[in-house]
DNA sequence: GTACGCCTTCCAGTCGAGTGGAATGTCAAG
DNA sequence: CTTGACATTCCACTCGACTGGAAGGCGTAC
């Protein structure tokens, strides 16, 4: 792999080509350098790279909270400081968030259980959909605290 | 409770009433009966039912999702499978999304782990953070497979 | 009556994360 | 020498989920 363009890289990646500018535009990805044509030459490590941001974004850091890890390569000493405080950071939120989610599975389940095991033709029946007007008021047993989880975030 | 109105809801589930409007207009909540004054005035279930939203919201679901649930209530037999199938299916990708999450918390936590035992001095040194240069590839064992998670959404 | 809090609508803006498309350049193959 | 695949920039648009603010109405408290 001698020169490696943006189109390699998104074939090797999974990344379209404009996501990939994209995200050098916003600093998640350095500016590799440039061909004699112009053309972005990337090292091999980009493919690396870009498999660590997509990662990094699964675990729910934002763009810029990973761009922010990539900048401090060019700092000095305190940042390292700061890398592991926001790791350690996101690894509790991560912590929360999975099980948050793993309770609301629960409730999903028994939901679709439940669902399964009504008669469907006392749904046309009623106008009411028992699964949605019982079961969908799954009331959350926390003392009344407000929901403060974030959406999951949508598969574009 | 004679008459509850936006404020009180958003009180009592910690939704702010913009929101609560806006979860109107867009069919997640459905319009509640206006009191002389044309103020909106909720009976007790919209607590419950903007709890479950949020609950939703919070596993994934999107709010077009969620309000194409809550639609169904007005239709007939076949609705019910609908749901049914909507709830599997959510489940299922709830599942794996799960799954990845603890796959990438567990390299997360390493990384984390690695970077604690790092000297900070190193890093200085450096002019390379090798929590950076070295853990963040954290290669993805999956034969290459591309990463179709979804990012964990941002909390407003 | 006026101040205050809560309500109404409407419209515009934000944020994150892209995506589309036009206009143009580069290069190897036929 | 044209065709096609790929590359470049730039600008505008989308989408989901809100959020802010203006301009005004309602109702009780002093």
């Amino acid at each position: 792999m001698d020169v490696m363009r943006i189109g390699e890289l998104a074939r090797r990646t999974g990344v379209p080509t404009k996501t990939i500018r994209y995200y050098e535009e916003i600093g998640v990805l350095p500016a590799p350098d440039r061909a004699a044509n112009d053309y972005r030459d990337y090292p091999d490590e980009a493919v690396d790279r870009l498999a660590f941001v997509r990662d990094a974004q699964s675990t729910g850091l934002t763009l810029t909270e990973i761009a922010s890890i990539l900048d401090l390569r060019s700092q000095g000493e305190s940042t390292c400081y700061h890398v592991i405080d926001l790791l350690e950071r996101h690894l509790t939120a991560l912590d929360r968030h999975i099980q948050t989610l793993r309770q609301t599975r629960k409730k999903l389940a028994s939901l679709t259980e439940q669902a399964r095991g009504l008669d469907p033709s006392e749904c046309s029946d009623l106008n009411r959909c028992q699964t949605i007007s019982g079961g969908l008021s799954l009331k959350t047993r926390d003392g009344g605290r407000h929901l403060h989880t974030a959406p999951v975030g949508h598969g574009h």
